[in-house]
DNA sequence: ATGTGATGCGTAAACGTTTGCGTTAAGAGC
DNA sequence: GCTCTTAACGCAAACGTTTACGCATCACAT
């Protein structure tokens, strides 16, 4: 920078100002200033624009994973916008509660980022205390925690929106395939689209308790699908807490030679790429979309700006295809 | 800092001294001065520490696109490693070529990081250069530049034990579906599993140039698939440069009636998910192991240790499933 | 001509570390 | 008991910014 401001003629102190945008320097020294910035390829140097006060340019953004297809799209849109107003993104990825617990109370980033994007924590009550408390902008996604700004979905919508599909076309027992972490912990998102599939029976007077619990994920699917097979009243439809589990499902009903959707009607949440490969009638939500919402939002509020929405809520939509089909009863 | 040395009743370099494990200091005033530091919860600002010639603690990990399969479990791999080494991961997504070109051009983590890691990427002569002059460690996955250290599979040998287990139960004419990304390029991956098609037919005496070369994903293996089905000469195996450009052959097959693998042997590489799905015979490659090994490299590197390996090359292996088997005709 | 308020810019003091060099004290060798 | 070495520690100068403050300059109204 110091070499910047010999090069232009002026003080170091204009050039900062200059390349931050910050007024009391004239359009003219501006530009000069910028063309020879450009000119030897010039970038601030975060440590020492923060230590004196700046910002870091980089916000953190925490996922429980990443190998998984909703966390990277998530992480892809985050990226895409952060990149375009010049942040750079550090992942966190915290699999096990107890890396969580352990990182939200030593707060390993407390100097590091200028805000926190958590994704689809169940963020405890002291751990949002402890973000309260440390200085930076949070927002979350896929969950409200408390008054931080907040991007989802309405997860129990679109359970209706996926069991009034079933119920439309003429099935009366619709069983559900919810889900736990590995560690056992139900998940914000899956309680709501419980809550939705048991409201959307209640309001047709169909409802009957009818659901499984397991882990998360293709092989959680398909025992699932064997539990529900296993009651008395097995049901003619399912709906799955994710494509995932949806897929699980199917490979059961392969194995157990039920024809989908003749023998079964099954239906997800996401519109993962193996939904339509699977011929997988499933709710759509906007992935990529959820993180750049969440981008955006951190971009303005670090400008110092309001954003649009505290509390974005993106749509979903149905997405029909040949795993959904009337009750071979009727 | 200056908290803990008046606490401790030093100064404050030897608190940074004794926190950073640097000899000078006694070990009981060692142990005196993490006490204090532990019980204040204090934690070095890496601002203020990499502006005085220490390191940032960061290092960036480039990568084309996160939301694919291989990217993002290549990411997971490197950051559980880089976590656990109290390493923070930047993360720089570029998508275009052009952004490539700026990024290296302009060279945004010039003071930001300690080291990069680049992940599968074509990097030209000149890209090398200006990482070399940079002063950061690199290391590269999935390709060798340079000297600098890498962390992939053999793509070659990938091939030829793919065409080699075609050939060896019987197949002929035996084409393949290369791929390029969406700017028509060939990458260094792509390039060698060519050689190790061509290689392994010529061994056996069968090299008649059957390719199809389409964008990379499912659509394109749908097309690919469609162009070799288009051919006079139709093979009676098809090897695809990966999982998911096998998937969309796979669909091709299913929408033309023609039976898998009666009719025609499907094989891929990667062992994707949706490769046992789909019941694919694939050649797997470790890639979460594959970042696990960069990190690993990285932070040897950066610890002033040379490395076990400076081109770390991991094994693949066949896995055998239903989409392959002796050709009809035998 | 004088005062007033912006505007444009420079000066210098932070920010919290690391590190080269200097000082002190303790132990080793004679 | 004396020097010599070495270990333990303090001093102070960087590192590259931001920002409060101050000083000109200039336009404009009085």
């Amino acid at each position: 920078m110091a070499d910047v401001a010999r090069r232009t003629g002026v003080s170091i102190a204009t050039v900062s100002r200059a390349l931050r945008g910050e007024k009391g320097v004239s359009e003219a020294t501006r530009l000069r200033i910028q063309r020879i910035a450009d000119e030897l390829a010039y970038v601030v140097s975060p440590e020492a624009s923060k230590l004196s006060g700046g910002a870091t340019g980089r916000v953190a953004v925490v996922v429980p994973w990443i190998d998984a297809w909703f966390y990277s799209r998530i992480l892809a849109g985050i990226e895409h916008e952060l990149r375009a107003a010049d942040l750079d993104v550090m992942l966190y990825c915290l699999e096990e509660s107890s890396q969580r617990e352990s990182f939200f109370e030593r707060l390993p980033l407390r100097r590091k980022v200028d805000a926190v994007i958590a994704v689809a924590f169940p963020l405890t009550g002291p751990e949002r205390a402890r973000l309260e408390e440390m200085d930076v902008t949070v927002v979350v996604i896929g969950a409200h925690a408390g008054d931080f700004p907040s991007v989802r979905i309405d997860d129990e919508l679109a359970a209706r929106q996926a069991v009034g599909h079933l119920i439309r076309i003429g099935h009366t027992r619709i069983g559900m395939i919810r889900t736990v972490d590995p560690e056992g912990q139900s998940w914000e998102g899956d309680i709501a689209r419980v809550a939705g599939f048991h409201g959307a029976l209640a309001d047709a007077g169909l409802d009957d308790d009818c659901t499984a619990t397991v882990p998360w994920g293709i092989e959680g699917g398909e025992r699932g699908m064997e539990l529900l097979l296993s009651r008395a009243d097995v049901p003619t439809a399912v709906f799955c807490h994710s494509d995932e589990v949806a897929v699980g499902a199917l490979r059961t009903l392969r194995r157990a030679g039920i024809p989908v959707p003749a023998g079964m009607s099954v239906i997800g949440i996401d519109d993962h790429p193996t939904a339509e490969l699977a011929d997988l009638t499933t709710v759509r939500q906007p992935v990529a979309e959820q993180g750049a919402a969440a981008g955006r939002v951190v971009v303005d509020l670090l400008g110092g700006r309001e954003p649009a929405e505290r509390a974005v809520v993106l749509p979903t939509h149905l997405v029909v295809r040949g795993s959904t089909a009337r009750p071979a009863e009727l």
